[in-house]
DNA sequence: TTCATTTCTTAACTAAAGTCAACGTTTGAA
DNA sequence: TTCAAACGTTGACTTTAGTTAAGAAATGAA
């Protein structure tokens, strides 16, 4: 079951051949990780990455107090403390599964070793940082560009999954705003459509 | 001079030997562009990327007929239609100089040619990858913490040397905000720190 | 140097977000 | 099943951003 899913996640990467593929499948080290298990406190210097195969990950700071949502991680995403993780320093958030999930667990030492082996590896991760740069500066470029309105339609259009799976409290501040915000919000883009269609 | 520029930008990569980074720099293309040379239109496939070694560009995308500005890359900094460089489609952004520049431009080929000759790009590749990766998830996590207030200061303070070489229109839109705003905030700032200091 | 263009600031007004507080509903742990 | 905690919404109020318009200052091309 775990192994078929680790195939199933390799399979994306077209550029492995299939003995590589099958030898990295056994290498990789996936856990079951229970609903609201913290896999990376605040503080702690990460040890370990990882990559959702199944269930949810959400990453958070504490701001004055406060919980702020900084990034939902669904299947097939890396959910990596990043910048604490590549340089080896304290975290500044925490990453906690939302639902129970099955992880494939990393560490810098694993990585080297697989990189020594499978050389191949080094091109995926690299697509990998690519595919991440390139989200990040899409999902920056909407702050700058659209209003809390349009990054909420916006999100429910590209992330309906997960409209279902997380509170709205956590929804709003990952969309850089109050919950009360986002309640109005709502409100507002129910009325306007009330009105565009005469009810 | 160009020579030489380009070989002190190499050094930061001290992974690389002496001939490998030799080597490299002989097979480096940089060019010098003039102030307000648009080094990429929107519309056109990119078919080069860019490394800023002197002077400044700036990346801005026009919405609804008014220019937002989403990046400045100064020395040392990839400046690249990310997405659409690497997947090969057109381009959503303008690449303009701010200055004379001095910039490496490469291209898909010369990258898979020098890849092949010198291994050691790779990682070189996937360490700015990375980088690039961190910096936009830690701007990104500034609009979804702070208030446009914040930002700026932290603009500033981060950023001073650009303060003065680019128009605060560009530093507004860059910071997902109004002119005006920014010149209310900046006001709100002075009178501020007045307060505090009795005069 | 000149002059049109861009830039910055200010004002008046509108729209939206933040804050604080209250309350009914939902949820999930015991 | 129960009950405390978390959640979502609403209201009243404050603060800040967007919009439009205008004018003074700075800039840079001819």
């Amino acid at each position: 079951m775990i192994k078929e899913t680790i195939d199933l996640f390799l399979q994306q990467f077209t550029e492995l051949k299939e003995d590589e593929r099958k030898g990295i499948a056994t290498k990789i080290n996936a856990q079951i990780f229970n609903r609201k298990s913290i896999i990376q406190q605040e503080g702690k210097i990460p040890v370990n990455c990882f990559f959702v195969l199944k269930g949810l990950v959400r990453e958070y700071r504490i701001v004055d107090g406060v919980e702020k949502t900084i990034e939902f991680y669904s299947e097939t995403h890396p959910a990596i403390p990043s910048e604490c993780y590549l340089k080896k320093i304290p975290s500044d958030v925490f990453l906690e599964c939302m639902e129970d999930s099955l992880l494939i667990v990393g560490n810098h030492k694993d990585e080297s070793k697989m990189l020594e082996e499978f050389p191949a590896l080094q091109r995926i991760l690299m697509q990998i940082a690519e595919e991440e740069w390139i989200k990040a500066t899409k999902r920056l470029s909407t702050f700058k560009v659209q209003s809390p309105a349009k990054r909420y339609l916006n999100f429910i259009a590209e992330r309906r999954d997960l409209t279902n799976r997380v509170p709205d409290v956590q929804i709003a501040s990952h969309l850089g705003i109050t919950p009360e915000s986002l309640s109005r919000i709502k409100k507002r883009i129910i009325t306007k459509r009330k009105a565009e269609t005469n009810f």
